[in-house]
DNA sequence: TAATCAAAGTCAAAGAAGGTCAAAAGAGGT
DNA sequence: ACCTCTTTTGACCTTCTTTGACTTTGATTA
């Protein structure tokens, strides 16, 4: 791992794992100190890599006692969990964004490594000519499509 | 090896072999430093070297814990195929001849069906919001790059 | 209840990479 | 020599990460 960022997600992502109830929930100022960095670290980590287009979910407390608890969007229904990135594209994707979906859809395995790289490539802003407003706009429309397909062409 | 360019070349693609990976990660300033040139050196080496046509597929990250990681993708039978078709698209596209393009692709056992599917879907005029001349360019564009990724991105 | 302590949150500056682009320099060919 | 193509360089840009001062919120205690 080359980051202090990079290694703090994976161990919270092996935290989860191993819980085996796709929740955790840590106190920030322990964390900070176990990786030996600054507590808001792992706000940085947590907003670039826990977000919701990752499928996550993250509610904290302040005060005594306080914690950050990170729960993973549970995926049961694939038509569901679709639906609910659907709503989360909207009506303009940035690039950013289209890459966390779409990487999300790979690790939830809805698409493979294939597919997932063919959505990416057509939703690059080197494939889609155009200026910005339009642009997000067509990706969205875009990737909603693709959803659309994968929900439906299956079984 | 005359010249700065070529031994770097020689150097990453030794690199690659000895891995047995197929891929090699790199920092661009260290590599920089070993062979005393400037950084962007090592963007120019990769920009006329390491590109998809010859068979190699580039990620980077900036920022801290940056890197580049060059990987080499086989390049298969399929290649010729794609080539031809792909000079068969030009630079317009209608969703005609998209259609059977895609058509020709599954039959070939290119892409699978859900593939198939979602190209279809990413290139039906619906989806493109676009007034005809910019559409079919779009849509020639984006078809390109699918092949593109098909053929180097495999395994 | 007010004061205090104990978290977590925000935000912007500084730091650490890699990317771009065009000008200058070299190499080969005629 | 002159032209063209490739390589080398460097100034400037964009993206991602780290850090820390300051803020807000919740719990505890006087």
């Amino acid at each position: 791992m080359r980051n202090m960022s990079d290694i703090i997600e994976q161990y919270l992502k092996k935290l989860i794992e191993e819980s085996g109830t796709e929740v955790v929930e840590i106190k920030r100022a322990h964390i900070a100190e176990k990786f030996d960095c600054v507590p808001s670290q792992l706000n940085y980590v947590i907003k670039t890599r826990f977000t919701n287009e990752h499928g996550y979910t993250v509610e904290s407390k302040r005060g005594g006692g306080g914690y950050i608890r990170i729960t993973k969007v549970e995926t049961h229904s694939k038509a569901e969990y679709l639906a609910h990135l659907k709503q989360l594209v909207g009506d303009q994707l940035s690039q950013q964004n289209a890459k966390h979906i779409i990487q999300s859809l790979y690790e939830n395995e809805v698409v493979t490594q294939k597919e997932a790289k063919i959505i990416s490539a057509v939703m690059d802003r080197e494939t889609l000519m155009l200026e910005l407003p339009y642009r997000d706009r067509l990706r969205a429309k875009i990737l909603k499509r693709v959803m659309d397909v994968i929900l439906y062409s299956e079984e």
